[in-house]
DNA sequence: GATGAAATATATTCTAT
DNA sequence: ATAGAATATATTTCATC
């Protein structure tokens, strides 16, 4: 709940991670940031108990681990709205993210990834089950991401080298 | 290129980084997998090498950091493709993802985070500047992503307790 | 916040199965 | 391809300034 206070340092360490967040050590941040490890490691822990670190996760291409299939699934919510319904969405198997989305109709966004069809069918269905319109299928070809930018002190082109 | 050949050791790798890749060590792993610790060490290497692991990420809440605002861009190319394309757009400041879509006419899918819309109105501009047209913006109102509940092989619900 | 030393954990290399 | 043992390295923890 400790928002809005992410100075500099913070920013670094935010975008540090976010590029490796496996084998980026606190003294390699403290480098770049002119700290010292430990004070990197205590604004870790500040920014993990914060939330505004919310894991560490491995990106995996699903496509070479033998799923190739990845699909955007947008759903209409009948029912008003339920507290734990995103986690519920989480909860079914291939569903990788869910997103809520600001516009009317289609108020869900979820990703789901499988080897065939067969594998994102059983997950419409089960949104269907939790009393959701599936509107929309969309097959997404390729998925990349990189750090946020605007953690980075040096550039703003997304370019650090 | 050596895709497909990812055993349960591998999916329960790829599941234990997902779950956590900055505090998970090889040791954890192999107790998981009833392998050894350099087993687990290896097999990482050879993930990594093949692809398979294409990073370890921090998932931060900017939401909390002080960037509230995420904006889902879908965008039409209107030439017809360039190789990089999609490393140009994430090297947009403020642009975290881009996913290419398998629809006819909308078929780039980009995220871009900021502090207000002033920080988003630029990213669409270089977009345009690309010859790109924005179809459509979406505003985010929140974001989660789990684990692949297939690399886990002891349930398939995504709840492992 | 930063520093230094002790304790712990982790990675590397090599050897063997 | 996997496991084990030894060494080297790195990281965390804690006391201190």
């Amino acid at each position: 709940m400790t928002d809005e206070k992410i100075d500099d340092v913070d920013k670094a360490i935010l975008y540090a991670l976010q590029e490796d967040a496996r084998n980026m050590s606190s003294g390699d941040i403290a480098e770049r940031t002119g700290t010292s490890d430990s004070t990197v490691r205590k604004r870790i822990q500040r920014l993990e108990s914060d939330g505004v670190i919310k894991g560490y996760s491995a990106s995996v291409d699903y496509q070479k681990s033998g799923y190739p299939l990845r699909m955007l699934l947008y759903c209409t919510a009948a029912i008003p709205e339920r507290g734990d319904l995103v986690s519920d969405i989480l909860a079914i198997d291939g569903v990788v993210s869910v997103q809520e989305l600001v516009t009317g109709e289609q108020n869900l966004l979820v990703t789901a990834v499988g080897e065939t069809d067969s594998d994102v069918t059983p997950v419409a269905q089960e949104l269907l089950d939790m009393g959701l319109t599936v509107a929309d299928e969309v097959l997404v070809r390729s998925h990349e991401t990189t750090p946020f930018g605007k953690f980075n002190s040096k550039t703003q082109t997304g370019d650090d080298s």
